[in-house]
RNA sequence: GGCGCUAUAGUUCAGCCUGGUUAGAACGCCCGUUUCAUGUGCGGGAGAUCCCCAGUUCAAAUCUGGGUAGCGCCA
């Protein structure tokens, strides 16, 4: 009874250039946004920026530029982005909106209101430097290890939300096998819990002069808790919307495993709390090194995913990025893994299928082919698996699964050889464009623009999962139009 | 410090949950072969102390315990 899917990704701090980790995450989300509407079913997929957080603020000092316009510009950069990218999100948040701002305070009042956020004193170590209260572990011989100072104790009056409460309720949802994957990561989560227990959580911060006003204190701001995870509903409209009837809860929250935390305990208790709805699952996601490092602006590689789009392609960079990162655990990504996918894997596998089987049917037949008998090429593709891989978001082995059925088509050529035997010509060539048709729709989630050239060469529409067997197109009218990928170098 | 993840051919990974054929694949390398095709395709080959130690078992890459290394989370 599945006829929904709401998928969203983290929202992301602007204050610096989106880095690969950034596109990684949009994309995972974009390739099982794309499969479920491939599904037939109604998607709607949301990412967008955290723009209220006071490290914003901060670089903002730091770049001499007003925070407004700061956030603004970077903010820009990251929709420039997801457009490179080729994403197929239905919205783009932004939480200095002022729809998600009147979300975030109504929510907050709702939970004030039912007496679970207070006010209380709370005392830390705070460093002036870095503007933040620190934890021990942050020291080093009691200094702030960053800013070499030695951190004051402050005592400020904050608002804190009753997370302890909902211990026993967190606790079994997070057991659920469903609600976070992989398991890794929920027992992570289970073990914390078990082992520390919920303590209640500062939600506000006072003398901020960046954020949202709670709606009950000018003097404090909405702490990044309510504020940013609540972009999933504020941006479907909550209370009333047509879009949060419709497609809230949210079948997926795909995070990075930094902030696995914050949506498996956090925001589901503030729904809880809220007596909103929770989210059926978190998809937590490694990091990546690039070229093998770290990334950090610090180490200076942090490479702008938008260069690496314009010099190979944005097909190339989604397909490098989910083929060579497992899904639960951290990846690498590199150019000289790119270069040599690109070359082997969509250059020759793929590409060069494509080319040698319509230069035949043009060769023979002009490009025209009626509709012939199956030749159980298509039996060699095994869609069970793919969906299954899916259904476990283990995304590289779909694709692995996809090229099996890529090498089984070229093998087929070489062995019916039907620029010799005349006989079966016609019905080979059918069944290899039928072939290259169900490998369109199947890349389609991964390389929208492949999968469109691809189509457009075969004369097919945009085809659904549904028409992933033989026979669904009937003649073809086929015209071949240069090479598919150019190989690196 | 606590908890978790990872460790398998030169490289990137699969297999581990549910122990049992000569531990699979891709890339790279070597050899053969083909021309419809992008120096493309196909076939074959070399290449692995499955991180270490111990235990359980008729049998361990797989299960258990301990270690080592890398990474992450700790509100």
């Amino acid at each position: 009874m599945k006829n929904k899917f709401y998928i969203t990704t983290a929202i992301d701090y602007v204050n610096g250039a989106p880095h690969v980790g950034h596109a990684y995450e949009k994309i995972l989300a974009d390739v099982l946004a794309r499969w479920n509407r491939l599904n037939n079913v109604d998607t709607f997929f949301l990412t967008g920026t955290d723009e209220n957080a006071q490290k914003n603020a901060q670089a903002a000092k730091e770049a001499g530029i007003k925070t407004e316009e700061f956030v603004k510009k970077n903010s820009a950069v990251f929709e420039k982005l997801c457009n490179l990218l080729n994403l197929t999100n239905d919205d783009f948040i932004k939480t200095t909106e002022k729809r998600h701002v009147k979300v975030a305070q109504s929510i907050f009042q709702t939970i004030f209101d039912k007496g679970e956020i207070y006010k209380k004193s709370y005392s830390g170590l705070y460093c002036e430097g870095c503007e933040a209260f620190l934890a021990k572990r942050d020291l080093v011989d009691e200094r702030c290890s960053e800013h070499n100072k030695e951190p004051k104790i402050i005592e400020e009056e904050n608002y804190f939300f009753k997370l302890s409460k909902y211990e026993k309720q967190i606790l079994k949802l997070v057991s659920s096998e469903d609600f976070i994957v992989p398991k890794g990561f929920r027992k992570e989560i289970v073990n914390r819990i078990k082992t520390d227990g919920l303590k209640d959580i500062s939600v506000s911060r006072p003398g901020m002069d960046w954020g949202i006003n709670t709606p009950i204190d000018d003097n404090h701001k909405i702490y990044v808790w309510i504020d940013a995870l609540s972009n999933y509903i504020s941006a479907l409209d909550y209370p009333n919307g047509k879009k949060f009837n419709k497609y809230w809860p949210a079948d997926i929250h795909v995070v990075g495993k930094g902030i696995n935390w914050f949506h498996s305990v956090i925001w589901p208790a503030i729904l809880m709390s809220a007596e909103i709805d929770l989210p059926k699952k978190i998809l937590v996601h490694g990091y990546l090194t690039f070229n093998g490092q770290k990334i950090s602006k610090s180490l200076g590689n942090a490479i702008d995913p938008i260069t690496l789009i314009e010099k190979y392609g944005v097909d190339p960079f989604r397909y490098t990025l989910l083929k060579d990162i497992p899904f639960n655990q951290d990846g690498n990504f590199s150019e000289n893994s790119l270069k040599e996918r690109v070359n082997n894997e969509l250059a020759n596998d793929l590409g060069n299928l494509i080319g040698r089987v319509l230069t035949l049917c043009e060769k023979y037949f002009e490009g025209e082919l009626k509709k012939q008998n199956d030749d159980e090429l298509l039996d060699k593709l095994d869609l069970c698996k793919i969906e299954k891989y899916f259904s476990k978001y283990e995304l590289h082995h779909a694709l692995e699964e996809i090229w099996k059925f890529v090498r089984e088509a070229n093998k087929y050529v070489n062995d019916k050889e039907p620029w010799k035997n005349e006989k079966n010509r016609k019905e080979v060539l059918y069944n290899l464009l039928e072939a290259l048709r169900v490998i369109s729709i199947l890349i389609s989630p991964f390389m929208p623009g492949t999968s469109e050239r691809i189509n457009n060469q075969l004369g097919v529409g945009i085809g659904l999962i549904e028409d992933v067997k033989f026979g669904i197109h009937g003649d073809y009218n086929v015209k071949k139009e240069g090479v598919l990928f150019k190989k690196i170098e």
